[in-house]
DNA sequence: AGTGCTATGATAGACGGGTTCTTTTGTCTA
DNA sequence: TAGACAAAAGAACCCGTCTATCATAGCACT
C-alpha cells in the first residue's frame, strides 16, 4: 500500500477533510462554506466557519492551483533590485499587479554577470507563475535565438525588438530626443555627452538618440564620456569637460545622478548652469535626495510600463499571440538647468 | 460525469502522462527519467527524453507543491516598495532566498493607508509561501493583539518585539547612540533634532535614541523637528534652525537625504558645514546620487537583516519555535560633516 | 398524494508529480 | 530445464480542492 492518510493534524497542514470531521458534516458541504455558495442551513454554516477558525484552516495554494491551473501570480526576474531602472521596474508591475488581485515572484539573478533568457525563462518556469517578465537591462547573449516557452505569456523589459516576444520599455531613445530637441530650441549646438556602462541597453538606445539627434542637424558629435550612473563618475566626466572643452554649451548626462555630480564638477570649476552651460538629465530621480531640485530632465510614467508590461504578461482577453514592441514616451520636465546659451 | 480528461496538448500544460503517451512508457517511467532515478534502460531513457523536449514538458509546480507540501518561496508584505527601507529589505531578502534557491512571492498593500497584520497575513497564507514576513514600517493597529498563524513561520521587520512573534530590524536605536557618542566626543551638546513622520517606526526609535542620549548626559533636548524623509523637508527645517538657533552647534537628520538637505539649507544661510554646524545622518544612502558625499551617517548590514529575516521566516534546522527579536547594530561611517565645535 | 424546493451526504473524477507495491521480462547459474 | 535474481516497467494511489452527479430526507404548498 501507499501512504497511508494520517489523521494527525500537528504535522500536516489543515484541509477541507479534517475540517469536515470536526464540524460532522461532509467535505463538499465544507466547500460550499468556503466558497460562499449557497444551500447551505445558516446553522451549519456557522458550525462549519467555527471549526476552519478553530482548527486555523487555510485553503492549500498548492490544491487549487492544481485544480484551475491559475496560480495568480507573475514571475518577475530581474539582475539587481536595487538599480533604479529595476526598482522602478518592479514598483510599476507591483501597482498593476495589485490591481489584478495578482502577486508578484521575484527571482533576483546574479546582480553582476549576464545571464542568459533560456536560463532565466527556465528557472521562472519552474515557479508558480501565469506569465514571465525578465528585465534585460544588458544584452542577453542568446537574445537572438531565444524562442518564449509556449504556453506562458513572456515579455521582456527592454528596448530592443524582438521577433517571437512582446517587448515592452520606457522610450529610452525618445527620451534623448525630447532632451535635445529642447536644448536646440535654446540655440545650444555643442552637446556633450555622458552615458552609463555600455553594456547597458538603456545607455546604448539613450545615446543612440543623442547621436541622431545630432547628426540630423548635421553636428559631428564629439566623442561621448562614459559613467557607471553615479554621481561620482558624473562628476569625474563633467570635471574633465570644464577642463577640455570650452566650446561646449550644453551637457546631456544619460540619468539624473551624474547629471547632478556634472553640475558640481561645472561649479567647481568655476562655470555657472545654466548661464555658462546647461545640464539635463533623464529618471526624475533626484527629488527626495536634493533640495530644490532645478534639474531639467525627463519622467518616465513608471506605472503605465508596469501595466503594460503585466497585461501582456499575463493576458486575461485575448490579446494573447501577438508579439508586439511597446515603447513608453516620456515627459520633458523643465525645470532650471537650461537657458540660452552663452554668446 | 465530471470533466473529462482531455487529450489536446493546445489546452494545457503537458503533463508526465502526455510525455509518457508520445514515448510509449508509463507514467512513473518519465517521473524516473526526470529525477535521475536508477532502473531505466538506456534507449527508453534517451526516448523519453526526446518526448519531454519535443512536448516542452516541465514538471508542474502545482502538483509537486501539493505532492511534499514546500513552496520554496517566501513572502514579503511591504506598503510601498520604492521607500528606501522596504527596498533594501527586498534587496536583502532577495539575497538570503537565493543563497536557499529561493523565490520571493511580493504583495505591496496599500501606498498610503496603514494595514493590519491579521490582513496581510490573511492574503500571504492564500499564496505559495513556506514563510512570511511582513515589513512593518508604521505601527499596526492590532500589533498588540496579533496572533501568526500556526504552522507557517512569520516574522515581522520592525523595531517593536512581539511576545508571540520573531521580530527583525536594523538597530535604529542604536544608530542614534553610534552618532550621538561620536558627537559627544567631538565636544557637540546642543544638537537639534530632524525627524521623519512620526508614523514612522523607524523614526520613532531613532527619535528615542537622540532624546535618551541627550537625557543620559543631563541635557535637555530641543524640540525635535518633523520631515518627510526628503531633502526639501530637510532643507526647510535646516532653514529654520540655521534662523531661530544660534546655540545649536550640530544636526542629527534622521536620514541622509533630510540632513543633504538641511547642510544644503545651513550654507545658504552662511554657515559652514562642519566648521561652524555640524551635521549627520542615517543610512549611507547618498553614495549615488551626491559627488563627493561627506555625510557622516551610519550604515546598516542590509544582507545580514535580509538572511536573518529570512532564516527565522523559513527555519530550516530546528530554529523554530523560539521568538526573538533580533536588533542588527549599524555601523558609523565617519566623513568630513562632523567636526570639533566652533567656541 | 403529488410536486417542487432546499439541505445535505455519498461517491467519484480531475488536476500532475511522486512513491510504493506488484508484475513482467531478461539473464545467469545449477 | 528449472530456479534464482535483478532490471525494467506497470498499476495503484496520495496529496487537497473543486465540481458533477445522484440520492435522500424534510418541508411546504397545491
Amino acid at each position: 500500500m501507499a501512504r497511508r492518510p494520517s489523521n494527525d493534524t500537528s504535522s500536516r497542514p489543515v484541509s477541507m477533510a479534517d475540517v469536515a470531521r470536526a464540524a460532522g458534516v461532509s467535505q463538499q458541504t465544507v466547500s460550499r462554506v468556503a466558497n460562499g455558495l449557497p444551500n447551505v442551513n445558516e446553522q451549519t454554516r456557522q458550525r462549519v466557519q467555527a471549526a476552519m477558525q478553530e482548527l486555523g484552516f487555510r485553503p492549500s495554494y498548492a490544491g487549487r492551483s492544481l485544480r484551475d491551473g491559475r496560480y495568480h501570480s507573475v514571475g518577475l526576474c530581474v539582475n539587481d533590485v536595487t538599480k533604479f531602472g529595476n526598482l522602478s521596474m518592479i514598483d510599476g508591475i507591483a501597482s498593476a499587479a495589485r490591481e489584478h488581485n495578482c502577486a508578484i515572484t521575484l527571482v533576483e539573478m546574479s546582480k553582476t554577470e549576464e545571464f542568459s533568457l533560456a536560463e532565466a525563462t527556465r528557472r521562472m518556469a519552474a515557479l508558480p507563475v501565469d506569465g514571465i517578465i525578465i528585465g534585460m537591462s544588458r544584452m542577453a547573449p542568446d537574445f537572438e535565438t531565444f524562442d518564449p516557452l509556449p504556453g506562458i505569456g513572456t515579455v521582456i523589459v527592454t528596448m530592443y525588438a524582438h521577433p517571437r516576444v512582446t517587448t515592452v520599455d520606457s522610450d529610452h531613445y525618445g527620451c534623448s530626443l525630447l532632451l535635445m530637441d529642447h536644448l536646440f530650441e535654446l540655440g545650444h549646438e555643442q552637446i556633450r555627452y555622458i552615458g552609463g556602462p555600455s553594456f547597458s541597453v538603456d545607455e546604448q538606445f539613450r545615446r543612440a538618440g543623442w547621436q541622431d539627434a545630432l547628426e540630423r542637424k548635421h553636428i559631428e558629435p564629439a566623442e561621448p564620456l562614459e559613467g557607471d550612473w553615479s554621481a561620482n563618475s558624473g562628476y569625474e566626466a563633467g570635471r574633465y569637460l570644464a577642463e577640455h572643452d570650452r566650446t561646449m554649451t550644453a551637457i546631456y548626462a544619460a540619468n539624473d545622478q551624474m547629471a547632478n555630480g556634472a553640475i558640481a564638477a561645472l561649479r567647481d570649476s568655476g562655470l555657472r548652469v545654466p548661464e555658462d552651460v546647461s545640464v539635463v538629465g533623464v529618471d526624475d530621480s533626484l527629488d527626495d535626495f536634493v533640495a530644490h531640485n532645478e534639474l531639467t530632465t525627463v519622467r518616465f510614467d513608471l506605472h503605465q510600463r508596469g501595466r503594460e508590461v503585466f497585461e501582456h504578461a499575463v493576458p486575461e482577453a485575448g490579446t494573447a499571440g501577438k508579439t508586439v514592441a511597446i515603447r513608453i514616451p516620456g515627459q520633458l520636465i523643465i525645470r532650471h538647468s537650461t537657458a540660452i546659451p552663452r554668446t
